[in-house]
Parts: structure tokens; sequence; C-alpha cells
DNA sequence: GTGGTGACGTTTG
DNA sequence: GCAAACGCCACCA
């Protein structure tokens, strides 16, 4: 069972485009949290095999939670399966894949 | 019941 | 421009 936020964060992050990333804060945001993207990242933490959560990373583009992946470099692989350029564990052009749900919604 | 921590972000110094 | 502190909510010890 999962809380009405939760169940917004997980509708959000499968409505993220293919080879688009989005942010912790803008997730948060537009669910109308402005600043509880710790929030976002524990409900990913709970995110199912069916959530595309390789796709939600810091506002740094910096994969920070790739450590709970299975495995970590799993993340990664996957973001640049989708065209999306990964050096040491960051995302390149980093605000050329950004996808805000505030204005893409 | 209290304290500390966490897939973070923003503001101030 | 870089460093540090605060804020937010939930879960674990």
């Amino acid at each position: 069972m999962q809380t009405d936020f939760e169940t917004n964060v997980f509708k959000l992050v499968k409505l993220i485009p293919k080879g688009r990333v989005t942010s912790y804060g803008a997730i948060g945001k537009a669910l109308g949290l402005t600043n509880s993207a710790r929030m976002v990242g524990r409900v990913l933490s709970q995110s199912k095999p069916d959530i595309p959560a390789h796709r939600v990373v810091n506002r740094n583009g910096l994969l920070t939670g790739k450590h709970h992946f299975n495995p970590p470099s799993l993340m990664q692989k996957k973001l640049e399966n989708e065209g999306i350029k990964v050096s040491n564990d960051k995302i390149v052009n980093f605000n050329n894949h950004f996808w805000d749900p505030l204005i893409e919604l």
C-alpha cells in the first residue's frame, strides 16, 4: 500500500520519456513539495522494477542512487542504452537531457 | 519518545 | 566560486 505521494512519484517517473532524465527536486516540486527531494529518493528506493528509477538523478546530474541498483552499473548502462552519455557516474549534457514535468506536463 | 540518518535542494557566508 | 548550514518528511536504532 502506498501513499498518494508515492503513487504520484511512480506515475510521474513512468511518464518520463525515453532518453530523458529528471531530478528529485523537479518531481517533488511537481507534487507540491519544493524541498522534499529526500522523500522522492526514499520513495524511489521502494520502486519496483516497473519503475525506470534510473532516469531520476540529483540536481547535479550525478547518479547518486546508483548504489541502490543491482548491479550499480545497471543505472549507467540503461542511461547509455537510451542514448544518454554518462561519464564518471554523471550525465553528460545533463541540461540537454533534463525533463521537467512542470513544463512538459 | 528521542536522536540520527538519508537516492536532495536552496540559501547564506 | 566554494563551503557550510538549514529545511523537509519518513524510517531505523
